[in-house]
DNA sequence: CCTGAAAGATCGGGCGA
DNA sequence: TCGCCCGATCTTTCAGG
């Protein structure tokens, strides 16, 4: 929780590298491949997570396999002074919401949703247009990836995520 | 890699939920807390990453450490007939570029980039807005995020993210 | 599907260079 | 800062219900 990053060095970086790759690499192992005791990768480690680089580790999920099947994106446009501490409160009120941003440009914010299935999302939609600072949305509907693994981990400071016990019980099938 | 992912039971959902507030949790803890023993944890894990259900295990760093401090979304609009393939093709050949995908509405994709600074970004804006089959972009920038952590991870069925060692040498400093 | 046992690896703290 | 040492814990395989 300190913050005073301090310049990383190679070794950090490579380590950073090895446990985005598989966080459950060991210390010994790392080690090994970048020529450092397992302790002084450890050591390492902790002072990363101490200072705010490292925030957390997390296991990726397939959306899909715990019942998200729709995703998408909504511009937001506010009614004239749009605090964004309102919105944020708002916004944390969803469980469906999995992001949410001030942007530059047309919109006031950006919000990225998770929801089963399009009439899930459709009645999402609906409660968030009900807000009452909200003056317009636009949504884009995600149709495919092109990129496989698209990261966007660690867009904000993830630490924790669990999306996966707030709403839909019905898996793959 | 198998592709039968399976109804997942509740302590299926419990083990995701331990691994996703992170991922470095022993099996044998993550085992007294649901009531089974390690062994039978680490059989549910191998299993959901054999059937693609938990598709990696990442640490999640705050882009900004690593020197990723300019974040923007950009809708590229795209010449007739914009082949997905084509897109996907030429947009994996920007180690900026961390998300990508088709949407419905008006734009034909969604990029998600990251820079190191704001010129940076307009340097790789100028990039992809050469591209051959591409006619218009609208980019925004994000300002702040409004969730404090932004899961989105496994968007697509992360595994390794590995953006770090590709561009930028400079850290918090 | 589960548990329990056992061998080897890993973790995490302490200490000295 | 590092590496080495060591007891406690964890991982992983195997046998058995």
């Amino acid at each position: 929780m300190a913050h005073a990053p301090g310049p990383l060095d190679e070794l950090d970086r490579k380590i950073i590298a090895a446990l985005t790759a598989n966080a459950r690499t060991s210390f010994a192992e790392i080690g090994t491949a970048i020529g450092l005791s397992a302790t002084a990768v450890k050591r390492r480690v902790d002072r990363m997570r101490e200072t705010g680089v490292i925030t957390g580790f997390t296991a990726t999920v397939r959306p899909a396999a715990l019942g998200w099947r729709t995703e998408a994106y909504i511009e937001v446009y506010c009614d004239g002074a749009a605090p964004p501490r309102r919105i944020a409160e708002v916004v944390r009120r969803y469980p469906e919401i999995t992001a949410a941003m001030t942007v530059s440009g047309g919109a006031d914010a950006l919000l990225h949703v998770r929801a089963t299935d399009v009439e899930h999302f459709e009645e999402v939609l609906e409660r968030i247009r009900t807000e009452s600072f909200i003056r317009k949305t636009i949504s884009y509907m995600v149709l495919s990836h092109l990129i496989p693994d698209s990261p966007e981990a660690g867009a904000g400071s993830s630490a924790v995520q669990g999306y996966g016990l707030d709403e839909p019980g019905s898996p793959t099938r």
